[in-house]
DNA sequence: ACCAAAGTACGACCATCATCGAAGTTTGAC
DNA sequence: GTCAAACTTCGATGATGGTCGTACTTTGGT
């Protein structure tokens, strides 16, 4: 049978532009408490950090799907650094779609 | 037994400040596509308007259940002109809660 | 080659919630 | 007093989605 072989690149799941994305979607990310204490968190950051960095109220792999929901919501961008696995808010593009949005339920 | 009376005054359930909701509560009540059709269609029109005069893609008793939802999170207004149930939007009280949420979430 | 760390995938479970219809209430008109 | 309009109340139901544990994958270090 056939073997995959995978490098680093692409284990890149797909990132949706968020001007793509309709409000329901990225309001339906948002209202989680957990996906909006992420948001909030990289926000505060601004800086990209790694999944187990930030300790969250739930287990691993609920963490995952949650950063997931953000991904395919166009809210934030994941790479790979060795077996961590980055994220970063798209705060411009955020801001482009939906302006005021973030800041709104980011800024407290 | 005892019987009750009620007026018109008596049938108007709590309306709590959105100043003292939880951003939780009042990102669930938005999330909802009819309430947010409902919202939308109340910022738009400037003006109050009864329960049966905006058409919504629910049956009636769906219908209340969402303005009772948006009322309980400071959002609505609610008050009785004979049989009909006018609603108006509590704008300035919203802004000044959540500055931007509302402009963000209907201004399209 | 081996092992641990960091995540992911996959079911399963469970609570929440939007939805409806049927029956009830309140009001205004006649 | 009777009737209709407008809305509410009350269960029941069905779908969605957040949660977890277990097993698996990938990578980096030794």
């Amino acid at each position: 049978m056939t073997v995959t072989r995978r490098n680093g690149r692409d284990r890149i799941p797909p990132h949706p532009d968020v001007r793509e994305i309709p409000l329901q979607q990225v309001l339906e990310a948002l209202v989680d408490p957990v996906r909006r204490l992420i948001v909030s968190e990289l926000y505060a950051a601004g800086a990209d950090f790694s999944c187990g960095t930030i300790d969250l109220p739930v287990s691993k792999s609920t963490a995952t799907h949650h950063f997931n929901v953000l991904r395919e919501a166009g809210l934030i961008r994941q790479y790979y650094v060795g077996t961590s696995r980055m994220n970063s808010l798209r705060r411009d593009e955020i801001d482009e779609a939906f302006p005021g949005l973030l800041q709104a339920l980011v800024g407290r």
